[in-house]
DNA sequence: TGATCCATGTAAGCCGTTACATGATTGG
DNA sequence: CCAATCATGTAACGGCTTACATGGATCA
């Protein structure tokens, strides 16, 4: 049994490879990534989990690792992912782990939109609404900036398709949310229950 | 400052508070509603994170216990919310932590669908096609049945419409998207690079 | 007769965040 | 002059999942 213990690939480690998939890239450059480009889809990682995965994936071969010496700063580790690498991802990619998932602390705001203070409600549906304008903002201003392939545009249309929604609901029936939660004169009653 | 040491209440803790609030219940059937009712937005905890939360609410004063024997099966610790947890319910509610976010490994495929063999990409397009169209009937099936108040349907109608329009482009694009993927005939290129 | 439902809980361990430690350079 | 950017890493702590432990009742 020689075959290589291939993946085990932590979420994380499986997003520094996909990164460093299309060039070499610092850790530092890797969390940036993570958070403003397309792959902020996956996991956005922080530091602490990412110098880490990226010291392991140097370790198992799956990226090699190379100096550049700074004056002032420390030096840059631009790291570079290998046949092994691209193979592991590939791997990992097809293995596909986990459904995809929503977390929405705002919906849960709304689902209680009749029990908590009026302006609670408003300032989540204002919030929201802020978050998702600026996102679909972003989508736009990316894939207009730089050439994308085919499947990055895909992505970013998925994502663009997917705000507008959103944000179309929530235009359209904002109203209905605020109109129950309990109206600025019904204060008392919250207070006097 | 004798003000009450209020929040601190984690994720799965808020959870629990928050399908309380609807009705007395045990720590299995709040599994259960987190996995299977609308609540399945927020976080899908298990009995290893739910039990011990539970205890510690009792403990803290936000909920109360009460066991009903039963032969051949351990008691069944019904929980109750108590003015305070429903208190503390809305401050964590009003306090609003977090962003909403998409955890969607299925991007991720998709975003490599020129690199992984086609046959993966077609499953998991295939799999997600299938996921969404089971959610959707899954929230029109909750929907239809049993009584909802004005904020329960607001967040089904947010689910519906977010998931319709994935599933919208999700058709209209899966073609585009399994072309890029290497054709079966162009499998040796892959191994051959 | 074998899986699934009911029903509770503990212990180990993974994976990740937060905070800390350090510090020059650049832009507003 | 202050904030942000660049740049790497460690240590402590937290929360959740997984696996374990137990076992009768019900349904196919």
């Amino acid at each position: 049994m020689t075959e290589r213990d291939t993946d085990n690939l932590s979420p994380v480690a499986t997003l520094c490879l996909a990164i460093l998939h299309h060039g070499e890239a610092t850790g530092y450059e890797i969390k940036k990534a993570s958070v403003e480009g397309d792959f902020s889809y996956f996991v956005d990682a922080s530091y602490g989990s990412i110098y880490p995965a990226l010291a392991r994936l140097a370790n198992d071969g799956h990226v090699t690792q190379r100096e550049e010496l700074q004056s002032g700063r420390p030096a840059r580790k631009v790291y570079s992912i290998t046949r092994r690498g691209r193979d592991a991802l590939i791997a990992a990619l097809s293995a596909m782990p986990g459904e995809d998932q929503f977390r929405s602390p705002f919906l849960l705001v709304a689902k209680f939109a009749g029990e908590v203070p009026r302006s609670v409600v408003e300032a989540a549906v204002a919030e929201r609404r802020r978050w998702l304008t600026s996102e679909i903002a972003h989508l736009e201003e990316i894939a207009s900036a730089g050439e994308h392939d085919e499947a990055a545009r895909w992505i970013l249309g998925y994502g663009r398709v997917c705000m507008t929604a959103s944000l179309a609901y929530l235009d359209a029936n904002a109203a209905a949310l605020i109109a129950v939660a309990p109206a600025p004169a019904d204060a008392r009653k919250l207070a006097a229950e």
